[in-house]
DNA sequence: CTCGAAATTGGCAAAATTCACTGCAATAGG
DNA sequence: CCTATTGCAGTGAATTTTGCCAATTTCGAG
């Protein structure tokens, strides 16, 4: 599947996502063409699915962050569109997944502050008419965030 | 604060972390120069913390995703350094916040099924001997997934 | 409100570095 | 001994980075 060096250049690449191929051979201990080689295969097969700036939400004006489990009103084929599209359309809602439990889905919503947090689930979530219940968990403190994938070694 | 082009820049490479200037240039319709200068203070101020390869769990053999509530045993000082000090180390968490509400904490977790996750928090969380409670979520589909930060414009 | 000086910013061009990418001989591993 | 992969060297291009001048905006004095 993946040799060590692979695995390693994962592993830098999650962490400096501009490492050029001639960092990644020093880091890696393998001379640039090979490394070239691998990050091409692993970007040709899907490993790397793209690379991106990791930005400072608190430099934007982003201070609250905020999880939200909803409940919607049925399961319709319809409702499910209307509700993903509103969470695909809706930048402030960085992470949608459908989870187990009492609630059928778990958003974690950016704001600039919790009263705007707020007005985004009242103003904007309840108002699609397809969810029937939500509860909202504020983040005191992000302890770490975006770590990146394990792999391996 | 920021102007419009920084605006722009900061979401194309949001979106493109390996942009090059003259791509940018192209995408904010900026020339060269001006975009150049505007991306290094946009480092050098910290509105761009770093660039990261955005790597495909699934690819990795990582195939299950939960979200684990936890509450502490106490409040004491030690508790929580010894468990943030899991968090860190553990490659697995890769998200963790302080949270309002009956749990202390919300992590997010990979593991490469549903039966490593679980053993995960068994073998490796609640040994720590400073958890009192947990309560897993496990994330059935992922529909979003690290969505850019949104740059008010 | 107008005018003009100062400061900021954009655009162009050039330089220098670095980078991606490609053959090929040497090498290692089975 | 054969196959796969490495390391090296080279090449051409793309990229970053800098300096300079023009354009534009800002702002205060009149």
């Amino acid at each position: 599947m993946l040799d060590k060096y692979e695995r390693l250049i994962l592993k830098v690449l999650q962490k400096d996502g501009r490492a050029s191929t001639q960092e990644l051979s020093d880091a890696v201990d393998l001379s640039p063409s090979p490394v070239w080689r691998r990050v091409k295969r692993l970007e040709d097969d899907g490993y790397i699915q793209r690379y991106a700036a990791i930005v400072d939400s608190k430099k934007l004006g982003l201070g609250a962050f905020g999880y939200v489990q909803v409940s919607l009103v049925d399961h319709s084929e319809n409702s499910i569109t209307i509700f993903k599209h509103f969470v695909h359309k809706s930048e402030q809602v960085l992470e949608c997944a459908s989870i187990t439990g009492d609630f059928d889905f778990l958003l974690k919503i950016v704001a600039t502050d919790p009263e705007a947090l707020e007005e985004f689930i009242m103003k904007h979530m309840l108002r699609l008419g397809v969810v029937r219940n939500t509860t909202t968990t504020f983040v005191l403190r992000r302890i770490k965030s975006s770590g990146a994938l394990p792999v391996d070694m």
